[in-house]
DNA sequence: GCGACAG
DNA sequence: ATCTTGTCGC
C-alpha cells in the first residue's frame, strides 16, 4: 500500500488555504535529476452529485502498459474555486493513493504544477504528501503568459510569469506544447522534485496518437467508467 | 472597480 | 467538472 505524509488537514477557509500554498510553495524544488522512472502514474478525479471519484493509474514506463487501477469515492468537501484545486480534489486522490500497490516513480496530474497565481498548483500540492517527483498537465492555462505554439506536434513555446518581477530568477513557469496536431496545445509545468526539462521529456514520451499523455488520458477514462459502475 | 479564472 | 446527440471538419 502506497504511504503518504498527512502534510495538513482539509477542513479549512480560504485565509488559511492561501497561506499554505505560500509555505508549501517555498519549498518546492525545482530541478535535479530523476532516474529514468520504471511505473508513471496517473491522477484524475471526476464528480458525480456530491461524490468525488478518484483515480490513480499505474502505468509501466517507458512502454506505458497498464499495470494497476485503484480508485476511490469521498464526499466532496468544498467547491471549485479557481486557483483552490488541490484542496477539493486532493483527498479523493489520497484515499485512491493507499490502495496503490506499485508505488509510481513519478506522477502526472490533471491540473498544473506551478503555473499556479501563488506557484503551487494541484501536482506541486500533492508532491508534499506522497513525497515523490510530480508533474503537472493543464488542459487550459490557469496562470502566466504564452504564446500558442504551431499546431504541429510537439512544437512548444515558454508560459512566463504573468507579473515577471515577482519571481525575477525563474520567470518560466512551464511550457505551452501541441501534443498533436491540429488541436489546443496542454500545458506542461513543473510539480515538485523534478526539472522542466525533464517533466517535458516524460510527458512526450507518455504521448501516443492521443492529446492528453496516457498517465492522465487512462486516469480520465477509468474515472468516467468507475463512476457508471458504482452508481 | 473590472476582468480572468486548472477541474 | 457536469448537463448531452448528432454532426462538421481534419
Amino acid at each position: 500500500m502506497a504511504e503518504y505524509k498527512q502534510v495538513h488537514s482539509f477542513d479549512l477557509q480560504i485565509s488559511q488555504m492561501k497561506k499554505i500554498q505560500y509555505e508549501l510553495a517555498s519549498k518546492v524544488e525545482i530541478g535535479g535529476k530523476i532516474r529514468t522512472p520504471s511505473i508513471i502514474g496517473g491522477v484524475d478525479v471526476s464528480f458525480m452529485g456530491e461524490k468525488a471519484v478518484g483515480i490513480v493509474v499505474c502505468l509501466a514506463f517507458p512502454s506505458l502498459e497498464l499495470i494497476e487501477y485503484s480508485y476511490s469515492s469521498v464526499e466532496v468537501s468544498m467547491p471549485y474555486i479557481p486557483g483552490y484545486l488541490a484542496f477539493r480534489e486532493l483527498p479523493a486522490f489520497l484515499k485512491a493513493w493507499e490502495k496503490i500497490k506499485n508505488v509510481p516513480d513519478v506522477v502526472m496530474f490533471d491540473g498544473h504544477g506551478v503555473a499556479h497565481p501563488r506557484r503551487l498548483g494541484i501536482a506541486s500540492h500533492a508532491s508534499f504528501f506522497i513525497e515523490r517527483p510530480t508533474i503537472g498537465i493543464g488542459k487550459s492555462l490557469l496562470y502566466g503568459i504564452t504564446v500558442e505554439p504551431a499546431k504541429e506536434k510537439f512544437s512548444q513555446n515558454p508560459i512566463y510569469d504573468n507579473v515577471y518581477t515577482k519571481h525575477p530568477n525563474d520567470s518560466i513557469i512551464g511550457m505551452s506544447m501541441c501534443s498533436k496536431e491540429k488541436t489546443k496545445p496542454i500545458y506542461i509545468s513543473c510539480g515538485n522534485l523534478i526539472s522542466l526539462e525533464e517533466a517535458i521529456k516524460l510527458s512526450q514520451m507518455s504521448i501516443t496518437k492521443y492529446r492528453l499523455p496516457e498517465p492522465t488520458r487512462y486516469a480520465h477514462l477509468y474515472s468516467q467508467k468507475v463512476k457508471k459502475e458504482i452508481s
